[in-house]
DNA sequence: ATAACAGTTACCAATACTGTTACATATGCT
DNA sequence: AGCATATGTAACAGTATTGGTAACTGTTAT
């Protein structure tokens, strides 16, 4: 079955971000990020460090402290947000077992499949390529003064 | 993090059912089908029934029984395999706590990312639609008497 | 009748993920 | 300086998922 939550908790947490930013609260703790994912702040805290290394985020220690969106919220990708958090795995496992060589079908297995599970990787950044985070605050808050006429796309 | 490997099992079936019928042997038992994939006949079983729930094989009990292609692997894409062993979950997950009201980024992170979540799950099956059983197959033998020109656009 | 097969259940082990506590370290504030 | 507040990190428990195994039932060709 499925996966984790890590990318829908990466995403929330920039979004948070750009929110409080945007609101001129440009550090916000772990303990308030927590409270908004209904998470532990340890749990934030872990997504906060990928994706500071992934350069989205900035994070400071001490009184004060927390984390800051490290650049406009229109220059972050959700890709950037997914590569910061799924650290190199794809979306699909190859078969973890031997190859049995007496078999051509299964000697031939990864030559086969690992193109296509290449393929299945670039599809899925490519559409994540294409939104932003503005583009998913946009959609988290659909009025901010103008009348209600963008609602979709 | 990441998922398991039962699409890749799939396609290892799949692709043995199909090289097994291109030589007459129509069908293949469990367990000589777990000995290419390298695991247990159940195991393979448990893969082989949702194959065919999908229609895409058919499986035959008693002496002589096993599993054998449904159709021709030539109308198999890789998304009819995919849609049959990941029953229904997609690839990524949502933050599965409940929302903080209070919060109004919480209250619309599931809004701004369900269509997301769609479109990578769209982008996912398109890419596996493009591929069929009968290219895999051509992948795991290369040279079959025909040369191979066909490569994709 | 028997042998060879699928279907199914129950269970175990390994792994991964989340949540939690605890503590060292850093930093702003008074 | 001292304190309050914050991150970074390690260690651990609980849970879910996954794959592997054994045991049993039902089915079918010979």
């Amino acid at each position: 079955m499925a996966a984790n939550s890590r990318f829908a908790v990466a995403v929330h947490l920039a979004a948070l971000l750009a929110h409080r930013a945007a609101r001129g609260e440009e550090w916000v703790s772990s303990t308030q990020l927590a409270g908004s994912v209904r998470t532990n702040p340890v749990v934030v805290r872990r997504a906060l460090i990928a994706l500071a290394r992934a350069g989205v985020i900035r994070t400071r220690a001490g009184r004060r402290g927390g984390a800051a969106l490290a650049r406009a919220a229109e220059s972050i990708i959700l890709a950037d947000l997914y590569r910061a958090v799924e650290g190199g795995d794809g979306v699909l496992a190859p078969n973890p077992n031997p190859t049995n060589r007496a078999c051509p079908v299964s000697s031939g297995m990864s030559r086969a499949l690992t193109p296509i599970f290449v393929d299945v990787e670039v599809a899925v950044e490519e559409t994540l390529g294409r939104v932003t985070l503005a583009d998913v605050l946009g959609m988290i808050e659909p009025t901010h003064g103008a009348p209600r006429d963008s609602h979709k796309m």
